[in-house]
DNA sequence: CAGTGGTCTAGACCACGGT
DNA sequence: CCGTGGTCTAGACCACTGG
């Protein structure tokens, strides 16, 4: 026997990855059905699903009833991006961490942000601004705003020890969000707080979320001179 | 009856994510086992387990043998970055794509590439400059070098109607590859080609691919004045 | 070493959607 | 219509790992 063990859903999916490369099937072209490839390897119709199943959430082929899995022409990649705490990112490279409020505001929620939000006329946020450090080097500015209504006993928290982000995390048990990136150049807190030079390109991360559709908080995070986020797919 | 139809693993997992939310499972918790869940709902193991590994796909579980299925303290989000083609984001938009390309040539591996895409020495790569506009406005420059040895018959190319992009699309299956993300200042050619200040931020995305554990191409595309990228988890 | 998740099976029924 | 993927089941064996 050549084969001492039964193949898995894994060994299907990589064997079809090499045959998709190799251009046994090229793109566009149409896949055997799950019944012919599971009687080729010699498995279940359930195994060849699974691992077929898993290129087309990876978004290698695309799958449709009746019509059959196809391998798709011009790939969607999706990068997943690790979305962390800054805390994470800078024990990740060995750096101290070191958090710092810099101011804390109880205000009426301005226009900009109600509608960015959607949230009601007169609502209170709670405006905090705070500085995060590598090795006592400015790493980012956080500038956040959180709705008072969605997390009410926020007015009871002085932040002076833990960040927005932490505590919000420990609050709000998982939620959704909607990210953006961008360059922007340093204006006045910003080349203050990260001392640097008027102008500079810095990176910047804007997010807002939601906790069951009701909004919760709003952060830009614009990051020090030179920040790479990197990821892979 | 209550339940006219039986229940899936998209139920199971929406009524998990609810008792996360709830706190009826609280962050750190230890989740019923997959046979006692399976009894509560009155289905299939199978079912259960379908459910829990999609959470634990999402960073919202983490599950060990002997040790159960815990929800996360930190939820580590995963961003899905759709990465496409320029001319799918610019049409996206309903903008008019047009592309153009600078300069094309063949040239010895510089240092700084051997060492960042590991190619051995005297290595020939393809360097190519192109534009990509948007309603006949400048979109966002590409400079790209291209393993020679890996895509051999680049040179047969002139990439004067088709993109690299888009070219190597076609030529490489799939492949995996590194991203970065990060703000630069508009320098030379950038401010020249996007008509802009110099100085000026610009994001920038820099990426380098393999194909079959070969290095395929380093890309570094410069968006122009004000661009976003986008996403949603 | 024993409990838990990881995976496979053989069969079944269903739902979508191309022909 | 009817072929294809989508999903569920009941049972089984395995592999890791915590107590």
């Amino acid at each position: 026997m050549t084969e001492p063990k039964s193949i898995g859903f894994q060994d299907i999916r990589d064997e079809v990855i090499e045959r998709i490369q190799t251009r046994v099937w090229p793109q566009g072209s149409l896949l055997p059905t799950e019944l012919e490839l599971a009687a080729e390897f010699g498995c279940a119709r359930a195994t060849v699903n699974r691992a077929l199943r898993e290129l087309a959430e990876q978004g290698i082929v695309t799958r449709k009833r009746k019509g059959g899995t196809r391998v798709v022409t011009t790939p969607v990649k999706q990068a997943k991006l690790p979305i962390t705490v800054v805390r994470q990112t800078i024990e990740d490279m060995n750096a101290q961490y070191r958090y710092a409020l810099v101011s804390r505001t109880l205000i009426d929620c301005p226009a900009w942000l109600q509608a960015k939000l959607g949230i009601p006329e007169g609502a209170q946020v709670m405006h905090l601004q705070c500085m995060h450090h590598a090795d006592n080097r400015p790493f980012q500015f956080e500038e956040r705003w959180i709705n008072v209504s969605a997390v009410p006993h926020v007015v009871d928290e002085d932040f002076l020890t833990v960040g927005p982000n932490e505590w919000l995390l420990a609050e709000v048990p998982f939620s959704n969000a909607e990210i953006s990136f961008s360059a922007v150049p340093a204006t006045g807190q910003l080349q203050e707080f990260l001392s640097i030079p008027s102008g500079t390109p810095l990176f910047q991360l804007e997010r807002t979320t939601w906790f069951r559709s009701d909004p919760v908080t709003f952060v830009r995070m614009t990051f020090h001179q030179g920040f790479q986020m990197r990821t892979t797919y």
